[in-house]
DNA sequence: CCTATTTAGTTGTATCTACAAAGGTTGCAG
DNA sequence: CTGCAACCTTTGTAGATACAACTAAATAGG
């Protein structure tokens, strides 16, 4: 017994509007340390995944490779990151400083201030339903995209 | 029986990843009538809202009013859409012009196909059950924020 | 009436986002 | 070795996003 059978209003639309909310209350906590919740998380993935590619790291972030190399620039200018040479010329991969390191481990405090804050408005349950099928539908529509269906 | 105590992950990194994903087959879609998904959004607010005050279509849109004068720019520009004189000298009115009209059609036509294509490739299920969950996490964070809850 | 506060909208500034195109590099075919 | 295709990253351009500060106007007190 289905909800609906046709879903009602624009999918971009409910992400969109959901997504500039809680964009909102991250940053106001991520603030405090004086970073944006979009530095924090290309800090994070930074940080754990090691020296990586520009066009690796922008893969993995769902985010356009020009997208990634000007949201760098803010972060290579505070020397929270480094993008150096690679093996090719054409290559370059991209390391957290000491700096970097440091601010992350305070951005993870003020994140999880967030994350905490964020459950307690929308209820566990709700957040971990939502992980669930945020996660499912980045899977899914990852797949089709680098179209490894077929081996 | 719960999938986990505490939530894996940012809920903030998985909403804008997929956003970011979604946001582009969207707007793959649009582009077709000349519409980027976000001035599709706010022209079918405001033909439907009829004139509207900037401040009130802000809010409902969940977005600050100063994006939203930013948005109207282009718009404006384009002929899709008129900000004229308020009730008072301090307020104004948003409106559709029948150019704004006639493209918001256009771009009704390239939303649903790619609204459908969307179904198609997450599979209906799961476009219904992130719909609720979205509208309800809307919801949440909406009441608090006009703090409705006291009286 | 006049000032203080609140309200409505815009501007300054900075960052995020992505498509199209450009600039080099690598690798392969001939 | 030469030329061409494929690859990696950056630039050009345009729009989205929001906080802080600003301008202007309505409103409340006195």
């Amino acid at each position: 017994m289905k909800n609906a059978s046709k879903p009602q209003g624009c999918t971009n639309l409910k992400l969109r509007q959901l997504g500039r909310m809680v964009t909102r209350h991250y940053d106001h906590y991520m603030s405090e340390v004086g970073l944006k919740n979009t530095q924090y998380a290309l800090l994070s993935h930074v940080v754990k995944l090691g020296p990586i590619r520009p066009g690796d790291l922008a893969k993995r972030m769902q985010m356009d490779a020009s997208t990634l190399t000007r949201n760098l620039q803010p972060m290579a200018a505070q020397g929270w990151l480094r993008v150096g040479a690679g093996e090719n010329a054409r290559s370059r991969l991209v390391e957290a400083t000491a700096a970097g390191h440091a601010i992350r481990a305070e951005g993870q405090r003020a994140w999880k201030a967030a994350q905490l804050a964020l459950n307690e408005r929308l209820g566990m349950e709700c957040v971990l339903a939502l992980h669930d099928l945020l996660d499912t539908c980045i899977a899914s529509l990852d797949e089709e995209t680098s179209d490894a269906t077929t081996h």
